[in-house]
Order: structure tokens, then C-alpha cells, then sequence
DNA sequence: TCCTAACCGAGACGGTACGTCACGTCTTTTT
DNA sequence: AAAAAGACGTGACGTACCGTCTCGGTTAGGA
């Protein structure tokens, strides 16, 4: 399905290309994003360091798809039959990913990376931001049709207080998401998504 | 009471202190916290570099000290009557402070840094991480005293839910932590530290 | 016949090469040698400083070229028909060298830093002490080939004496090396490889 | 004989005075003049770096002093009833103090320190050239009037000749002025010297 | 005996240059 | 045409000393 076929200029070496690729995430995992320069990537990989600035326009580009062949971009909510379980089950998915390969790492060197870069930062609002909001999205809807939840009003803030919630642990909590940490959070968005219908009274 | 005593033999000179203070908040204000290099700051502050490296292990440690001096530690959380009008009223200072001085910037700077920087990123969590948790902490206690919510569980997850909310404001959101943004955000906290009592039948 | 064959990854730039050496003789004539640092000569050869580390390991290698450049190294006694006549030709060369050339300068700089650098005072040893001791020593077994003098028994210290009284005029007399001193050392060189024979009664 | 009377101001501690001279001399000997920085003296003697400032203006001239207690300045030379023997006693006296105190590094590092320092070096001149000059005219005199030689008509080139071969063994030959040195070089300033009435003929 | 200055140690200060690192671009040679 | 190799100009790093400048503390001399 993917551009194999008779593209003209595709004279991009596939080895370069995997052993720079694989020469990153490997870096990055033994010795974090920081330490994974485009020296010493080029020179793990063997290769120029022309060759990833041919094809990479910068070192965040080209994190963002080490990553993205660590963590399956297609990443669609299961549907556990309850919403406590699919969002307990996106969270032990990412858990997984974060702990057992580098991508954990990976992003938040990617976020920390965006902090200067205004342009990275967008990408990263597009790429990951944007996408689990769908997918949250998608999990409330399916919870409402079950009728465990009303109808969600407030979809994109829950979903922004799961990513903010899971990159918090990773930028700070040390990578850990535990299994208390994961029911505590799934538990505390199912009543948020719960709780939108029955407003407490307004405080000012 | 202060040990001014003993002797000290560090008679650091206030004026160049202030100064390197200042050229780093503005700066980092002007041109963002990658930009602000030791040797910009030395020289807008008109210091040597050593006077810096004198004083502050390095770049990290300085800026902990200009983000102490706009955001004063000891905050405390005021009583306004109610656990929603608490998180509001606590939001609402942080995000003027953000919005309108350098330490939105500088705190999320400082978190970029802490993801290459062991060190570092344990005196975050000392600094910033922990005194949240106390803080909101107290604003539960105050609400459960009042009988607004049941006594609190999981202050401590709800004190990170705050920051992570508020931090990824801070660095995947632009800073702005509008007031709906606010809004939801204390909402969701009033109902996940409310709805600690009536558990969700369990998942699994 | 020179070894370009095998490989020698390293193609130094040529524009670069001289440029450095320009700026390095030129900053050398007009400043001195003691402030020709590297920033300086890197700055007005638009050259990184870390071109300069690449090529020469320290200031010194640097000069040692440039000398290299100024003073041609393969410099050979021309035979003038007699002894004196041979020494004051060589003495010409070097005065004018001297004085219209950074030359002088660069290697009173050469001493002066090799007081503390022993590997670089055994180069200069090697470089300048010992093949000018070849050069003495040629014109003297020309002299001796013409009946001028008997065979030389000393000609190394004879050498010596010629460079130590060169250097001291460098390093201590201004430069100047005028006509009376060359026409002094000259004749005192002459004796000095003449008296060699009919030695003074022992001192002791 | 020295100035200890009521001077006014001569608050001067003759402890640290004492202190700073001995240290810059023990550093010199022990790690060479290069690396007796002023910060490094200041220590060793436990003296205030701003004590050495007021008393030296440069670190130049406090080797000089240290060089004065070294070689005493007052140095003459010894009558021993022949030229050759008068210029090896001298040789020999300088050799002991070069090879047994810090004498010798101290020299040549202010030698080193001149040839980018214009005043210093004409202090050297007049300090150790000068004075040199005198002793080997006297000498040189001496010899006159016993009948050795003619009447000295280029003592002031002798003098610079022996300063000359001396220097030159101190800066570039590892400072040994061994006996077989100090012969040779007797016998050619001897020869030198007498040979002056007897011209070799004229070169051009 | 006290007062007051100069001198002391300590070391902070603004600088300059050091030698190193990684950046992103470029050039050369090989495949 | 793309690759490896790596040299290039750039800019920041953190360090070493420079020579100047405060600090309090000590100490000597004149009152």
C-alpha cells in the first residue's frame, strides 16, 4: 500500500534509512533523546550526516517517526464493553509502549524539543494531541450509546485531561503509570464524564 | 535568628546578583528560555560569565531562583467559601502570573531541560510538584471540613491531576488557561474529588 | 612518488590552510607574537577556531609552520670563496629575513613560549638548533677544504655560538643584527674556528 | 644598610613580603615560571592576591626581585691570575646557580615574558645585559694589563657574546653549562678577544 | 588607653582567551 | 543521483587567570 512502487527519484538508500532510523531509537533508549545528537546517530548508523539531513529536516522530524513505528499511529479504542475498561485499556496500552520501548523518551524529548520550536510544537498539537481527543472522543460517544454516560458535552477537555494526565507522568512521574495510577485516572474521567450532566452549583 | 553569625566569606555583590536576575526574566521573557543562553544573560546583565557560574551551578538553577522571585513559593491557597471558587481563585493567580510575566515560559523551559537532567527533574518535583499537592490538599480538607465533598482519598491524585492539567497548558497549549478553560478544569476536580464515595462499579 | 595514493580522508581546504597562515604571519608582524591569539587569527582568516585545532594542535605547531613558510627550512650556505665571506652571507639572509619578515618576531615567540613546553623546545631544537649546526658546519669543511683553517674539531659548539649569538641579538637586542654585529660575529666566528688549533695554555 | 629606619608609610608586613618571595620562588623551582601564576603564589603564601599587587606591579617584577636574592647583583668577578680562568670561574659561578636554585627558570621565563612585554625587556637589558658588560670589560682589563692580550677594542661584543652563549644554554639547552661548555666557551672568548689585533682580511 | 588609619586575608568582580562540542551546510569521492 | 566521510563557519559551553575592587579584621602610632 505504501509508495513501494516506480517513484523516479526514490534512489533513498532503504538501508540508510533503517539503520538511521534504528540507530535513534536505540540511542535514545540507552542513553536518552538528549544524548541521541545527529553525530552520534549518523555515526552508529554508519552513515553521513548529509543522509539524514536529506531526508529528515531536523532531528524532531526525524524522532517523530521513530516514534511513529514505535507507537502504531492507527491506535484505535477497543471496545471493552464499559468505558472504565476501554479507557483502562488505552492507558495499560500506552503504559506498555512507554516502559518496554523507547518511546516514552522519545516524546517527551519531542515535547521538551517543542518548548523552542514553535513549529515542532504545532506538529505535536496535530499529531498527538489532536488524535487521542478523537479517540477519547470516540469512547465517550460509545459510552453514551451504552448509556453509562450522558451524552458528552466536554469531549476534547476530557481528552485533553487524559493526555495531560499521562504526559504529566511521563515528563515528571518518572515513566512509571502504574496500575493504581491508571484506575485512579480512568475512574476520575469516568466521573468527570459523568459528572457533566448534574452541574454543582456555580461558584461565583 | 538567621545564622548571620559565623562569617560567610561571600560577599556577593547584590547589584550583579540583581542583575543577572533580571537580564535572565527578560530574556527568557523576550526571546523565550532556549535563547537565553549564560552568555546573552552575562552580557545584557553586564557580568562575567564566572559571576554566573560563581553563584549557580548552571543554567537550570539560575532560572529556579528568577521563577522563586515571580512566583512566590509560600502561595497559598485563600478560602473563598468554596472548594470550585478555591481551585478558581488558584487557577486564576496562576494564570496571570503565566500570562504576564516570564514564569510561564521559564516553567515549562525548566521542565524541557529536566527531560535531559536527572537532577534537575527531582528538584522539580521537590519544588513544584510537591507544594501543589499541599496546597490543594488543604483546599480539600477545607471543602470536606465545610461537608462540600467526602474526606479526601487521593489528595495526592487529584494535586497531580491539577499540575498536569495546568502543564500541559503550559507547554502544549500556548500558555493561555482561559476562563473556560478554568472552568472545566476546576468543575472536573470538584466532581473527581466528590465522587471519590460512589465508585463506579469495577472494570475488571 | 609522495604517498597520495592511499586514501587520507582528510581534504583540507586549501583556502582555508592559507588563510589561517595569512592571518596568522600578518596578526604576528603588526601586533606580535603574544597577541596573536587563536581567536584573533581565526576571526581575521574568517576561519571557526575549530578549523584551527583540526589542522595544528596548539599555537606554537601553527607558527612552526608559518616560520616554515617565511624562512625557507632547506636554507643552504652558499659558497662565497671564504670563511668570513660564507658566515656574512648567512648572516645577511637572516638579518634581512628578520626585519622584513614576521619571522624574527615569530620566533623569538617560538622561545619565549618554549620555556614552558618541553616538547616544544626539543622541536625547535630539532628544527632550528640542529640544522643550522649543519649549516656552520658545511661552511666550515669548506673552509678547512681551502686551507683556511685546520679541520674543525668543534663544530657544533661553533654552531651553537652562531645561533646563541643570532638569537640573543632577536631576543634581546631589538632585531637589529646591523652590519658592525654581522661584521663582529663574522670575524669572531673566523677566529674561533681558526684558534681551535693552538690552544691557550690551560687555565688550570 | 637597607631602609628599615622610621619611613613613613612602610607599614609593609615583612611576613608576607617574605612569604610571597619565597613562595614565587619555591613554585618557580618546583613547577617552572609559567605555571607560578599570581593567584597560585597568592595561595601558597597565604597572602591576598591585592598584598602582591600592592607591593609588585606585575608578576614580572616580582621574579626580578626573586631573581635579585638568587644571584646576588653585586656580582664580581674574581681575579684568578689569568682571562681564561677569570671567565670559567664566572661560568662556573653561574652554573651552580642556574642548575642549584630556580635562578636559571626564572631567567629564561623572564626572558620568554619580555619578547611580548617592551618595558620588561629593557629592564632585563639594563638589570642583566648591562651589567654583564661590565664584569667581562673588567676582565677583559684585567687580562690587558697583565699583558695577555691586546687592549680590548669590542669588550661590549664579548660581553654580549658570553651573555649570548649562556642564554642560549639556559633557554634551548636545558640549562647544563657543563664543564666541557664552560671550556669551550672560555677558549673562544679567549681567542676572540686576542685574536681582535690581528685581522683576518677583509671579506668584501 | 583609646582612635584612626594603613595594611592585611579573602575573594568577588568584569574581562579575555582558552579548547571542546554539536550544529547544519558544504565538498569530495565512491558506488 | 545518492551515499560515506568529514571539513567547514558558527556559537555556546565551562574554566583559568588577569588586574581591580570591596569587605571586615587586625595592628600600629599619635593623641
Amino acid at each position: 500500500m505504501t509508495s513501494t512502487a516506480i517513484s523516479s527519484h526514490r534512489r533513498r538508500s532503504a538501508h540508510a534509512h533503517e539503520a538511521v532510523l534504528a540507530a535513534a531509537a536505540d540511542i535514545a533508549g540507552r542513553c536518552g533523546y538528549g544524548s541521541a545528537t545527529i553525530e552520534t546517530i549518523a555515526a552508529q548508523a554508519g552513515v553521513g550526516k548529509q543522509t539524514i539531513y536529506r531526508w529528515w529536516p531536523n532531528k524532531a522530524a526525524l524522532f517523530i517517526e521513530v516514534y511513529g513505528r514505535l507507537v502504531p499511529p492507527g491506535l484505535v479504542a477497543e471496545d471493552t464493553g464499559s468505558l472504565a475498561g476501554d479507557l483502562e485499556r488505552l492507558l495499560r496500552r500506552l503504559s506498555s509502549l512507554y516502559s518496554e520501548t523507547p518511546a516514552g523518551g522519545i516524546l517527551s524529548g519531542l515535547v521538551a524539543e517543542a518548548q523552542s520550536n514553535g513549529e515542532l510544537l504545532g506538529q505535536l498539537r496535530d499529531a498527538y494531541v489532536a488524535p487521542r481527543r478523537i479517540i477519547v472522543r470516540q469512547i465517550l460517544q460509545r459510552a453514551a450509546n451504552r448509556g453509562e454516560i450522558p451524552p458528552p458535552e466536554h469531549a476534547d477537555f476530557v481528552g485533553d485531561l487524559f493526555s495531560a494526565a499521562v504526559w504529566f507522568q511521563l515528563l515528571l512521574g518518572g515513566r512509571s503509570m502504574d496500575a493504581t495510577f491508571r484506575q485512579q485516572l480512568a475512574d476520575a474521567l469516568f466521573v468527570v464524564a459523568s459528572g457533566g450532566g448534574r452541574r454543582r452549583p456555580r461558584s461565583r
